[in-house]
DNA sequence: GCCAACGTTGGC
DNA sequence: GCCAACGTTGGC
């Protein structure tokens, strides 16, 4: 059972479009970094919760608590011409791209990115590093807790 | 809109 | 296999 921090961009997919969906679930297409796909497809296990971080915003932060809800799988965006992830070098017996699907366990405040930096014990988290660009990071299970402490 | 940081690409 | 050029991310 691992923990981990999933970004996305609201204007994509936010809190509240996943809330809104029927089953409350969403499959984490579109990733195409090997580092994030290797997390979605080696390690996360069903049962593995996720913080849901709104990035490329106004208000960057964590607002919810997600659970990985089905494996991972081939993306099907990597087939799809019309996709903005369309992979031309992807084949369906040859895919590159995974994703998995989380659904929502519950919002939470807003813990902006701001109030993030401002714990020491969160001093490590890979999001606060200078220049994290990476959109799936693993999250120690003493800052998850720490987090879960402050919302 | 800017730009630092980083990942990927492709020529050699 | 190196590495310069390029594209993307994401906070500000």
């Amino acid at each position: 059972m691992r923990y981990w921090l999933m970004k996305s961009e609201p204007s994509e997919v936010s809190i509240d479009d996943l809330a809104a969906k029927p089953d409350q679930t969403v499959a984490w297409d579109g990733v195409r970094n090997y580092q994030a796909r290797n997390f979605m497809r080696n390690q996360m296990q069903l049962g593995d919760q996720a913080f849901f971080y709104h990035s490329s915003c106004e208000q960057p932060g964590i607002v919810g608590i997600t659970i990985v809800s089905k494996l991972a799988y081939p993306d099907a965006t990597q087939f799809n011409p019309k996709s903005k992830y369309y992979d031309p070098k992807a084949t369906p017996d040859n895919p590159r791209w995974f994703n998995v699907e989380v659904k929502l366990v519950r919002k939470t405040r807003l813990i902006s990115l701001k109030e993030l930096r401002s714990y020491p014990a969160l001093a490590n988290m890979r999001i606060l590093q200078k220049g994290n660009r990476l959109s799936i990071t693993p999250i120690d299970p003493a800052e998850w807790a720490f987090i879960l402490g402050k919302i």
